[in-house]
DNA sequence: CGTAATTAGATTGTGCGCAATTGAATTGCG
DNA sequence: CGCAATTCAATTGCGCACAATCTAATTACG
């Protein structure tokens, strides 16, 4: 198959057009593997995430919670106050900075943490491929991550969500 | 259970974890990069893809949309309903088979397809890195959601795309 | 032929994701 | 101290995703 110039063009398109239906596939089918493994705890993918945040450290302000997921309130207020509902999480007013709600693991959050420990085996065997595999992919989609969102970060406030 | 290697176990729980939110931020950076880019062009993101799978080829059915792209009609009735409204596509019931809508480009919408030529070079500057590079991490995307998607399923007629 | 099963698409309801706005608390600065 | 700017969270509005349900059209089968 040759390209000249004049095709390098529609290449990169069908490339770019490629890639954007493998991002989009890929992080799809990941939260649908998810969602039959989470349903038995109760929880949707974003909320699992949100777990994930808190069972490595409990007691964070929202907007750690946002800074480590990259949303932001619109997302998490409604968010937390499922979790809140499901008995998982309390929040509570910061004393020394009323504008804070941080939020805190319940009984029940912090004990959910032992009957999640299964669904990452699951996904393991899920994604079918060896540690270092999973270790490579890992590492591609951070780097991913990190070119896309501080793109022309020079002048780009990018809001680093 | 017994863990000598319990330190192993939560090692794999650590990398499920990175891996969730690797994928999940990365999808999630991939469409804040475009956003800004299809703006000018009225599209959101999912609307961008469904364009690309009408430019690739004009005249399908909802259905055959929804495969490529891996959505129902839950989520393509309004989002092309949309299109229409913006004036992009047409739909028309196929005289042969009246259950199905066929969806077809107008003439601003497959003129927007030379516009959106662009942003395929934008996000190439984006991504940062080279096309080899680009391949790699489109395969390997492409092979993780196929591992995903094919979970448990011995069955593996080798779904499309 | 006629009824059952299947298929395509639309609709409804829930839950993200994000921009924009609001309101309360805190900080900065004269 | 007093007032403006900033920060944090909540709310609103719009657009996906997806399950469940519905309707209409088509196909299968007795």
């Amino acid at each position: 198959m040759q390209k000249k110039a004049g095709n390098a063009d529609n290449f990169e398109i069908e490339l770019d057009a490629q890639l954007c239906f493998a991002i989009y596939g890929a992080a799809h089918a990941f939260t649908r593997t998810y969602k039959p493994l989470l349903e038995p705890l109760g929880l949707t993918y974003p909320q699992y995430l949100v777990m994930i945040a808190l069972w490595e450290e409990d007691d964070q302000p929202v907007k750690a919670i946002g800074d480590r997921l990259g949303l932001d309130s619109g997302t998490l207020s409604p968010l937390l106050k499922r979790l809140e509902q499901s008995g998982l999480v309390a929040r509570k007013r910061d004393r020394d900075d009323e504008r804070q709600v941080r939020i805190l693991l319940t009984k029940k959050g912090t004990e959910l943490k032992t009957q999640a420990a299964g669904v990452a085996g699951a996904i393991g065997k899920a994604v079918g491929c060896s540690f270092e595999e999973a270790v490579a992919l890992r590492d591609e989609l951070i780097a991913l991550k990190q070119r896309l969102t501080k793109t022309g970060s020079e002048r780009d406030p990018l809001p680093s969500v």
